[in-house]
DNA sequence: TCAAAAGTGTTATCCTTACACCCATGT
DNA sequence: ACATGGGTGTAAGGATAACACTTTTGA
């Protein structure tokens, strides 16, 4: 439909299409609000709440995504923030080339975890599901030894294929990068560098969708996490990088946290959102010294063992510190 | 003429703007890469290379922009990363609203000073001329004392005007954070945030031709910086603060560094791009000791005193830590 | 000779990390 | 009793910041 406007239109006009990552915590484990199959279009996949900026009707980007959301969650955003705006032709590129291109912009959205909030339209979806590489805190994933660095391996060994960039680091330094080794560690923020490397290797379900070469090889073998509607995956892969990051110089934890919260869990919030395991000790007194923190004088009973101190955040902290964060000082076990 | 197919577009299609901010270093001043004023439309403020994103001819946004900027400025970019998209209609909202809405995307591009590059269209411009509040190389900068806080300590006092947003942060809490105060120094990361801040104050040029109503109110008094052309100043304001952050954990520096240099020529830059002095003997040894060059055996005389080694950066230090750049340990004078 | 930049050495301090250990509750 | 989480103390090691001082050139 929409097609039919192409020989008319001004050649420098496009869809915007509005992405939301809204991202929650459950029993420690990040969740990721899926609007639900109906809404899905071309496929059925996962696919996070979108809709098309219409200038119109929306005074700007952000309300545009807030109204989408509204209209198919329920959910009224409080802490939103813009990601990354995607605009790669040869992605997703299955049909004719005569649809109009659209350009994604993503945004990550941070909301309390309450089971009743969503009264149509979502569902909830462990992040890791997508991502089960990115999990850590029970040390190394069995994914990645397994599946993931042998095929990795295999790839950077092979030549690379003439369509390709000439790029600035070869694709042996940009695993090592991504996914470390013996000498370099792992570094959670990279999770949209990781995911981008899978995906260039044709190790993951959208890239055989978007027809890449490298995909051929493994026709055989099974894609890796779950895969997500149009570029839905690369917007949750960039949220989680960005959270990841953004944990460590602004409060935005407190975002998914209740009003009143012990230490512990605090602690595993941070740690679902890392994938990580903390050093409890240390966490602690970093947050507690960072003054991030202020007890309420209220203890909490039933936590599996002594009753707990209640606290909450404390805004000042805003004020105080240039970058406040939560201080990272991770454990073995 | 756009606006004449405004009746018949599918109310999803919006123009896209793309912008670049390109950044090099002169003579330890860092400057932005200004097209020349017969370029610029509506006004003849300074701005960006910038053009619109056109799908039938550029396969991605980051090939549109590079497209641009060739056209305009003779120049091969290298060193490119997406900063933001800004949509908001209250911006440059000047004539009829009838006009296309247009979603500008900004850009920042880094290069290596060369004075013969520009062969056509363009002219570099030192970027305090911009932002002469954010240059604290030589202490306290007289403007921010003299001319910005007076007036934003009285913005702050003035009640909500009706139609602004209710803001999580008081004006003065958000004055605290983005100019310090006795407590809290001077983050010179926050450069789009200042940014925002005076804009919304009414102390810019680009307030009053958006016909901010805090622009009123200072009728008489100058207007802070130079302007520029459309959201431009805003968008070099996300470069510069993208690019002090980014410095600290990506070894991005280099891309402004010849292929070899003394420390002292890296520390002038680096200073240039913080608008901060730093510690001589301590950024020397940090640098060295982390890895991020080595010299090269050869020695550079005439450069004032003692010939100084020459170094080049050293690649294999993006393999070895997860955040190579460079630590910054300021200086009092 | 002297100014300017290059470069080395040393120390105090703070932050991080790791380890050891005790406390209070529910089952 | 004991498992589980809550909570404190302290010491080693590393990174940072500050200071003092020597070296080598060009003007």
């Amino acid at each position: 439909m929409q097609g039919n406007f192409s020989n008319i239109l001004p050649s420098g006009m496009v869809e915007i299409g509005l992405n939301a990552a809204i991202a929650s915590i459950a029993d420690d484990q990040p969740q990721i609000l899926i609007v639900k199959p109906e809404e899905t279009r071309t496929d059925n996949w996962e696919a996070l709440p979108f809709g098309p900026f219409t200038p119109r009707t929306h005074r700007t980007l952000e309300i545009g995504l807030r109204s989408w959301v509204k209209e198919q969650t329920d959910i009224n955003l409080g802490y939103v923030e813009q990601l990354y705006t995607f605009g790669d032709r040869g992605r997703h590129a299955q049909q004719d080339e005569i649809e109009p291109h659209i350009v994604s912009i993503g945004y990550l959205a941070l909301t309390k975890w309450d089971k009743d909030q969503v009264k149509h339209g979502g569902r909830w979806q462990n992040w890791y599901k997508f991502f089960p590489w990115e999990d850590w805190r029970d040390g190394s994933p069995e994914i990645v030894g397994l599946e993931i660095m042998p095929r990795l391996e295999e790839w950077a060994m092979r030549p690379q294929t003439a369509g390709s960039p000439a790029r600035p680091l070869s694709k042996n330094e940009r695993l090592k990068i991504c996914f470390g080794d013996g000498q370099v560690g792992w570094d959670e923020e990279k999770v949209l560098e990781r995911y981008e490397l899978l995906y260039e290797a044709g190790l993951l379900a959208e890239a055989k969708r978007d027809r890449r070469p490298s995909a051929e090889t493994w026709t055989d073998l099974p894609a890796l996490g779950r895969p997500m509607h149009h570029d839905h995956r690369r917007i949750v892969a960039t949220a989680m990088g960005r959270l990841r990051g953004k944990i460590k110089y602004r409060p935005v934890i407190f975002e998914l946290m209740a009003e009143k919260f012990t230490l512990y869990e605090m602690q595993k919030t941070v740690e679902g959102i890392m994938g990580a395991h903390l050093h409890k000790q240390n966490f602690r007194r970093l947050v507690e010294s960072a003054g991030l923190v202020e007890p309420t004088g209220e203890v909490r009973t039933h936590t599996g063992g002594r009753p707990a101190k209640l606290f909450r955040f404390r805004r000042e902290a805003m004020l105080e510190r240039p970058a406040p964060g939560v201080r990272i000082s991770r454990s073995a076990g």
